[in-house]
DNA sequence: ACCCAGGAAATTC
DNA sequence: GAATTTCATGGG
């Protein structure tokens, strides 16, 4: 990988399959804000970049070669080869091909197991608008000031001995008894995420299901967004109309070792496309 | 008023 | 065990 180093930028060469609309705007996370055209603001850790793109450069704003080489370059997956792993899924299935195409700047982020799993959980039965708002509240109410108005995700340990009435002000509903028992079964490492990171798949899914308020589909996408496991292929609502239209009688094991990416592109796809599935 | 949202738990059949 | 209802909140 070919980059740059600026005066507190860096900017990355070549860059190919890597959209941040597409990326960053496909419901796998929550905490990249849109603050100019093409231009977004997120934080990870306790880090805040600004990113953009021009013609195939990628450029970080407000980093260094060092923070380059131990976050941002694994973060947004520059390291793998989505276009080799396009090329094997559009041999699976036409339809497949097409979703890649039709957004083939999405790449699966490297994202924090701990902010996965607990975004996730706040994702059930809710909407991407109001998930981010929740999200957005919730480390404002519990994180750690970054700088301005800039928080970092609250940890396990920060939300573990939180109460119900402690987070109402995030209105998150029913959800905040599970965002308590899950930072509570992390912090006193009932649960280890590193670990399950490294589980056979489905004892992993087995370890994510005993927190309460996580099932079949907050734990793949825990593992998926949060671990990189791609084989996993959550199925939400979206999906499950996709798959019953688009890919009938096919499940998510025939989508192979990259099943993850290949969901990624059907549910993007799917959502932007939604009079696929009128009447 | 009604329906739905990147579901899961509780309840009923 | 499989099908249905409930759970908070907010937008359309």
């Amino acid at each position: 990988m070919k980059y740059t180093v600026n005066n507190n930028s860096i900017t990355v060469h070549n860059t190919e399959n890597l959209d941040l609309k597409e990326t960053l705007e496909c419901g796998q996370c929550f905490r990249w804000d849109e603050v100019s055209p093409n231009e977004y603001t997120g934080v990870v850790q306790n880090l805040t970049v600004t990113v953009k793109t021009n013609n195939n450069n990628f450029i970080i704003e407000n980093t260094s070669e060092d923070d380059f080489n131990k976050i941002w370059a694994n973060y947004f997956d520059l390291y793998t080869d989505y276009g080799s792993i396009k090329n094997k899924l559009s041999r699976i299935h036409p339809t497949l091909k097409s979703a890649a195409e039709y957004a083939p700047g999405i790449r699966i982020l490297n994202q924090d197991p701990w902010e996965a799993l607990c975004s996730f959980i706040i994702s059930q039965n809710n909407n991407i608008p109001r998930i981010k708002g929740i999200i957005k509240r919730l480390c404002e109410g519990f994180g750690k000031k970054i700088k301005d108005d800039i928080y970092s995700f609250p940890s396990a340990k920060d939300l573990s001995s939180c109460t119900v009435e402690d987070l109402a002000p995030l209105r998150s509903g029913f959800r905040a008894k599970y965002i308590i028992d899950a930072a509570q079964k992390v912090a006193s490492h009932t649960l280890d995420l590193e670990k399950i990171k490294t589980l056979p798949i489905n004892d992993a899914r087995e370890q994510l299901m005993t927190i309460k308020g996580v099932g079949p589909k907050v734990a793949e996408c825990a593992l998926l967004y949060g671990m990189h496991r791609l084989e996993c292929f959550p199925l939400d609502v979206w999906m499950k109309r996709a798959m019953e239209k688009l890919f009938p009688g096919m499940t998510p094991e025939d989508f192979g070792e990259n099943a993850g990416i290949a969901q990624q592109y059907i549910f993007h796809y799917s959502r932007m496309n939604p009079q696929l599935f009128q009447e």
